[in-house]
DNA sequence: GAACGGACAGTTTGG
DNA sequence: CTGTCCGTTC
């Protein structure tokens, strides 16, 4: 291990903020290390303070890779240990480790990856400039090869072009061959494995061609770069430790990718929970945490069980959730927290009671001192906040939503986008395409025409001006050329860049979108952070992958001082905590999904996403259960069902829940009109003049 | 032959 | 709100 002459530990008063569990594993030597922590025991602190004492001890900064599940856990674990170090330098370390932390590998598995790529890029043929495609633009792509093979040709049944990606996505990320995925994962798609390979094969080589990657190339290209023996060594040579959060949320890719990079587990430590394991269709297993310790032999478990989150009647509720799910590693998860309110199970008539009832109850917290950004409303599905926004936005009760739809997903800031990666990367074809039809008079058809047109001339696009194109489009043509050619010169700033691309795009948003003011704001809001940026190939990289979560994400710090609820899909949620929790819609069909409940492993797969959903609470947790739901088809008539509760919580485990049940409103006759109502009065008198 | 406009359906979770 | 299908228009 490099510099372990210069052993100094951190102070010992540092420690004592960690109990002897937490203690262990931040301590623990260079052995594999697998430290397997329950919700709310304290894993980030731990890991952070595991970062801190390896620096203490020594290590480079530069020299650790620390692989986290979300952009922002990546940050909030890089503020902790700032912190614990400058406490440690304040006592009076003998080195300033602080100032060398920016120097620390940390991100995900997929923006290491690209980070890695670039540098690697020459010996593997796929240089320095690629761009990253994000799922819709390989979806697109992987769409017109399978119109160029003629699949789509006279057979109905063959897979749409979502499911094709997400079997070719399983194949890649679960390591596993397109006949066993099609058997597995997607029964209903079985007779087509000679078609889909003959697709993924076309596919592969397009993206080469283009020099595109997409997602799940980042990690399995530097799955690849690792089993050249040569090349791995050059990455394992970066780095003496290797940490990775979130372990059971990772996929046989990327434990083949630390298998590589640490091949006998010295200096790796993975940190999580079989119990929090809930990307399993994203491919992610938890047998890669449960074998850790066979992989890796001379592992050593340390395990956290002290949760410091939340009040005991809570976690003997999720606790009691929890036990009821078969295989998984034994914790006994207690606390110290005395005292505290019985989580609540409510019962609501329909979906409207349930945003009144929660509301109310959000309010009541705030009066009694607890701000909206400490409480959360969590859900399995992103529209299933639907009608809750339109309540909390009638009553001005500020919120912001996490998970769902993704600003980058609107067309508009796509357009954007695709015109600045077309510069970055003029073989970028499906960019190219999207750009082209911007352009009136321009096609699928002409479209296509360009981009051979860009092809057989080296990708130089001052081919451009020579090229001929419809009469609707003569006025267009020449300013947008230009506007290209102008974006390759490197030499222009990147918000000068994005001012180009507005100035382009503004006429194209006025024509095509009836709300183009506040699509405007969102162009002006990129051209503002992108000053933020290193380069335009950083920018792109970066967006495409961490994704902003929301259009607060990108907003600047005059909307951070207020106060604002939070909604969020449970899948967002992860690894947050709020002081109240409130789980709407726990009915079975949404809780577990519908669309889940074909295996039994997809059933315990969700039971654990309630878990996790649950364990976000530290002081009141409440799970709201809608009674009726009304068929949307059918809304003219008052068609309804009736809801089952969850199959999550049986009787011997909601009883440790206060059972709540709100009134039914039509027992009284004479309620005067529904609160929907006079919004929609006042709304069409305030547009009856435009 | 290709673009365009209107109508219509569908929409898990995320890097 | 977006992707797709289809009839109409250039």
């Amino acid at each position: 291990m490099r510099a372990s002459g210069m052993d100094a530990e951190l102070p010992d008063s540092l420690y004592s903020k960690l109990n002897d569990q937490q203690r262990a594993a931040a301590t623990a030597g260079d052995a594999p290390l697998l430290i397997v922590a329950g919700a709310g025991t304290g894993k980030t602190n731990t890991l952070a303070y595991r970062v801190a004492h390896l620096i203490a001890k020594g290590a480079d900064p530069g020299r650790i890779l620390l692989l986290t599940f979300s952009r922002r856990a990546a940050a909030e674990m890089g503020k902790r240990v700032r912190s614990i170090l400058e406490s440690a330098s304040a006592a009076q370390l003998p080195h300033r480790p602080v100032s060398l932390l920016s120097k620390l590998w940390s991100g995900t598995f997929h923006a290491v990856g690209n980070r890695l790529l670039r540098l690697h890029g020459q010996a593997l043929g796929i240089g320095d400039s690629f761009t990253v495609l994000d799922r819709s633009d390989a979806e697109d792509l992987l769409n017109s090869v399978r119109s160029e093979l003629e699949l789509d040709k006279g057979d109905v049944r063959f897979p749409r072009k979502e499911t094709c990606l997400a079997i070719y996505s399983r194949c890649v990320n679960a390591t596993d061959t397109v006949e066993d995925v099609l058997k597995n994962q997607f029964p209903w798609c079985s007779g087509y494995p000679e078609q889909l390979k003959k697709l993924f094969k076309a596919f592969v080589a397009r993206k080469q061609e283009q020099n595109t990657l997409d997602y799940d190339d980042l990690l399995l290209y530097w799955f690849h770069l690792m089993q050249d023996e040569e090349l791995a060594a050059g990455v394992r040579a970066r780095f003496d430790h290797v940490l990775v959060d979130e372990y059971q949320d990772t996929n046989r890719l990327q434990s083949g990718i630390l298998r590589k990079l640490k091949p006998d587990g010295v200096g790796l430590t993975v940190v999580g929970d079989d119990a929090q394991s809930i990307y399993s269709f994203r491919a992610a297993t938890v047998h890669n945490i449960l074998e850790f310790p066979q992989h890796f032999p001379g592992t050593t478990v340390a395990k956290l069980e002290q949760n410091y989150r939340s009040v005991q009647p809570i976690l003997s509720a999720t606790n009691a959730v929890i036990a009821e799910c078969p295989h998984r590693y034994n914790k006994d998860l207690f606390t110290t927290k005395k005292g505290g309110a019985l989580p609540r199970l409510v019962t609501v008539q329909d979906e409207d009671k349930q945003s009144d009832y929660l509301i109310g109850r959000i309010l009541q917290h705030v009066e009694a001192g607890i701000p909206l950004k400490k409480q959360a409303v969590l859900f399995r599905t992103s529209h299933h906040s639907d009608a809750l926004e339109v309540e909390l936005s009638r009553r001005n009760i500020p919120f912001v939503k996490y998970g769902g739809l993704k600003f980058l997903e609107a067309a508009h800031v796509k357009d954007t986008l695709a015109i600045l990666r077309l510069a970055e990367n003029p073989k970028d074809a499906i960019s190219a395409q999207r750009v082209l039809q911007l352009i009136d008079g321009i096609g699928p058809a002409v479209a296509k025409k360009a981009v051979q047109h860009l092809s057989s001339r080296h990708f130089d696009l001052k081919a451009w001006e020579s090229f001929s194109c419809p009469s609707a489009a003569w006025e267009q043509w020449p300013p947008f050329v230009a506007m290209m050619i102008s974006l390759r010169n490197d030499k222009l700033p990147l918000p000068d860049q994005v001012a180009k691309v507005r100035e382009f795009y503004a006429p194209v948003l006025e024509k095509r979108y009836d709300n183009p003011t506040v699509r405007k704001r969102d162009l002006e809001q990129m051209e503002q952070i992108s000053a933020g940026f290193t380069s335009r190939s950083q920018m792109l990289a970066e967006l495409t992958l961490d994704p902003p979560n929301s259009t607060q994400d990108l907003a600047g710090p005059p909307l951070r001082e207020e106060d604002y609820l939070i909604l969020s899909t449970i899948h967002s949620a992860k690894g947050c905590e709020w002081d109240c929790v409130y789980v709407i819609h726990a009915a079975d069909g949404n809780i577990p999904s519908d669309m889940a409940t074909g295996t039994a492993e997809d059933i315990e797969e969700e039971r654990r996403l309630f878990y996790v959903a649950l364990t976000r609470a530290k002081d009141f947790l409440e799970v709201l259960f809608p009674l009726k739901y009304y068929a949307k088809k059918h809304a003219m008539g008052d068609r309804h069902s009736y809801a089952q509760l969850t199959r999550f919580l049986p009787e011997n485990v909601s009883e440790k829940f206060e059972k709540v049940k709100v009134a039914a409103p039509e027992a009284v006759s004479d309620t005067p009109v529904r609160v929907g109502q006079p919004s929609e009065v006042k709304r069409k008198i305030a547009a009856m003049f435009g």
